[in-house]
DNA sequence: CACTCCATCAATCATTTGATTGAGAGGAAA
DNA sequence: TTTCCTCTCAATCAAATGATTGATGGAGTG
């Protein structure tokens, strides 16, 4: 254990040096905040290193390259999607109870982390162009939309929605039409829930 | 006698000048390439000039500054989905055919101008930080969106869609699911075709 | 012809920005 | 203490990048 002193994360920070694993974290959430406020396009390795409070060579020695730094942040956004993922057990429900889980989950990821999907959205669209990120992100969208085509398929065999669905066609919708409700900055939160209500509606078996 | 050459890469320049206009066109025709290719973030004053074949003094000279540029592209997006919208007649049509008709629209542009997209998505992200931009962007994904909302309103009068659809929160799952599958580098036409049946059969009304 | 304006260019400026270098402080191990 | 490794910084570089300046040729007009 090196570090029990500082961690104070800008204002003061009397600590002088810090583990390199605590450096990295400390470099990646605030690489994460000047996404939210710049986007990645006003990324600067200088305001990272100022936020942190550290210097610019420092930055380089913890982080070698802007790549890797935009990997780091790739990397960070991951594991907080991975972790919401598995809190919540699907066992033994519905297909129509998980679905109701997922909304719930993606409730409250929109309210406890709205700047998770601002981040993932500037990811998403650089992987267009960098492999590096896509081999990161793309799992992670793909993830998500086979967890509804799951639930889906089991939602059909249970009863819970209509026989016609189709479970990967309708995953692409709701991971669709979540994601981009979520990344418009002009959506009420009560359209969302007329969508997550008309989501359901849309898929479920009618008597 | 200095530019009696360049013109190289546009074979429709001949002649040494050219009307403001056009070069304005010209110019935003060769950043929506660069976009493209590049990223708005990869877009740089001097590759623009030298794709049109001009001294960047020149393209400042028609585009004052980089933000008037990126400016001038969304309006450039603007006029070609709104051309494209008004393209084929809704007269007449019950709405679950004018639905259909929409998803021509779609497949078509999706087919013949797949980079409009790519740009589209590129602005929307910088309308987050750039009111400019904004002010283009977000009423076109608005009309896009009221287009789809009338069309299920009309819909449920004439009894092509379930009588408890919600008009406004279809609309926004319609256009969710379809700008993002559209954005999404990793799917396939046919998962789109599933995906715009399934939508169909979400909405319509069942015997 | 004389005058004016549009469009253009070469050259250059002033910053910004990612990255590097070389030196040094502090702790742990020998 | 000496040695070695980790972590840190001031200083600096080289490239890029948006923007500006001053001058020039040509078209249109009176």
């Amino acid at each position: 254990m090196k570090s029990e002193d500082c961690k104070s994360l800008d204002p003061t920070a009397p600590g002088k040096r810090e583990s390199g694993d605590d450096r990295r974290i400390a470099v990646a959430k605030a690489a994460r905040a000047i996404i939210v406020e710049k986007g990645l396009e006003g990324l600067r390795t200088r305001d990272i290193a100022a936020r942190v409070g550290i210097n610019i060579a420092t930055l380089h020695y913890h982080v070698p390259t802007k790549e890797a730094l935009v990997a780091l942040v790739a990397e960070s956004i991951r594991a907080e999607f991975r972790a919401q993922a598995l809190r919540n057990s699907r066992e033994g429900k519905t297909g129509l109870e998980q679905l109701h889980l997922e909304f719930d989950d993606f409730r409250e990821t929109a309210r406890e982390m709205p700047e998770l999907i601002i981040i993932l959205t500037e990811l998403v669209e650089r992987a267009r162009r960098d492999a590096a990120v896509a081999a990161i992100v793309l799992p992670l969208h793909r993830f998500w939309r086979g967890q509804f085509a799951d639930i889906f398929r089991l939602g059909i065999a249970d009863g819970s929605f209509r026989p016609d669905l189709d479970p990967e066609a309708a995953a692409m919708i709701a991971t669709g039409a979540l994601s981009d409700s979520w990344r418009r900055p002009d959506t009420s939160p009560s359209l969302v829930e007329q969508a997550l209500a008309e989501l359901e509606r849309a898929f479920i078996r009618r008597p």
